[in-house]
DNA sequence: ATCCGTCGTAAAAATGTCGTAAAGATTGCC
DNA sequence: GGCAATCTTTACGACATTTTTACGACGGAT
């Protein structure tokens, strides 16, 4: 359920723009391609890519300024080449808002494992859609340790957490008494089946339309629980 | 008040170290020193840096497990300094953590512009593209480190400051207290969890309208803390 | 119908965690 | 050296969670 990172190659040299692509489609990622500034901007706020390779030597504009417009609404990475090698050059475009400034010529091992670095920032961020399981009125984040219910944030201890995002990380299917008491609260009371009874209704409480004839915490009598989506 | 980035320089050699000290202090930073790889893991979990600067060609070890000690329990920045312009030597440096890699000889310039770049890319983290955070009446910058309520400057201490922009670059989440000591204290003291009440009752203190009832510094008892935006 | 095992709810008791204040210890600075 | 700010440690009351206890409901089997 992950999705590929995607990258913009701004480079109006068809060659070296393929170059660039098949070195980063290797990182499996999807690549977009643009020749010049406009087009650039264009495919950005598009496509909102999670990193930008841009080669400074545009024929329509300045690169540099093609990183101050990304930057006024963009967080993006952007990894520069260009074929000047000269230090002010290099210093303009990294405090204009630049992450990376390569020299050509470079080698292709070089620039992945850049590209390679700069995603590794950038992934995992904030913004990005989070892995939730959802049902009824209720949302579970998962990264976050966050249960909502109508939008309204539900307190759970940390029992009841571990309980149910055991129970939803196996949608539909049954867990046994022991399963669970082993998984919450360790091998040594996996006899006692009551903390069950406690906690699966204190989740019910706190989650089910009506706790007394559950929708989605099943109980599979004699056997264990289940979750239902 | 303002706290200075933190940078630490690991390099043998004292004429390049001095160098990079100069550079680094003209970004208004605190400079740490180590010239080897022992030295450089202990000031780092001691003065937890916002940056690490690192030449590759240490006297007792190899630099590139420092970056992977390094990175086992800290996401600092690491831009690696090299007399090794070997592609392979690049790559690997990179994959194991680093941020960015300048192969010697540099100029001045460029040190200084990728040093900014990073500290940059550092502290606006996962905040989302505004580098200021608000809740309540109280607005957090963090490119400046300054915290104001009702337009007022609020003094905070560093401790307070770096527990503060944890908890603000992570909205909604539920950090443990394991993570958050870990990134304040440094690994040694994941255990002492006594530091964390008594830091966030400060926090509490000092921005929230009503300390003892946190309507933005949340805690998630037997679990961690959590900022409400 | 009654017995029995399983389940669900409520609430008390025990345990553990948290928040606050304040007293030492440390650091940096004049 | 002495001062001020900060960090660390200690102590204890308040609160939250977990565990335990008690009791009533349900359903199948006899």
């Amino acid at each position: 359920m992950t999705t590929r990172a995607r990258v913009l190659v701004v480079e109006d040299e068809r060659q070296i723009r393929r170059f660039v692509r098949v070195a980063v489609e290797e990182e499996d990622c999807d690549v977009a391609e643009a020749a010049c500034v406009e087009a650039a901007l264009l495919e950005a706020s598009a496509s909102r890519p999670d990193l930008v390779i841009l080669d400074l030597g545009l024929p329509d504009g300045d690169g540099v300024d093609l990183i101050r417009d990304l930057r006024a609404w963009s967080d993006v990475p952007v990894l520069i080449l260009s074929a000047r090698s000269q230090e002010d050059d290099k210093i303009e475009a990294l405090d204009a808002g630049a992450d990376d400034y390569l020299t050509k010529p470079f080698g292709v091992g070089e620039l992945r494992a850049r590209v390679r670095a700069l995603l590794r920032r950038h992934v995992g961020r904030e913004g990005g859609p989070s892995p939730v399981v959802e049902f009824g009125r209720v949302v579970v984040d998962l990264t976050r340790r966050l249960v909502t219910r109508d939008g309204e944030a539900v307190h759970v201890t940390p029992i009841e957490y571990r309980l149910l995002s055991i129970l939803l990380t196996h949608p539909g299917k049954v867990l046994t008494q022991r399963n669970l008491l082993r998984e919450v609260w360790g091998p040594a009371r996996v006899e006692s089946t009551h903390y069950l009874r406690v906690y699966v209704g204190h989740l019910r409480q706190k989650l089910e339309d009506d706790p007394a004839q559950p929708r989605h915490l099943l109980t599979e009598t004699g056997v264990g629980y289940r979750f239902q989506p």
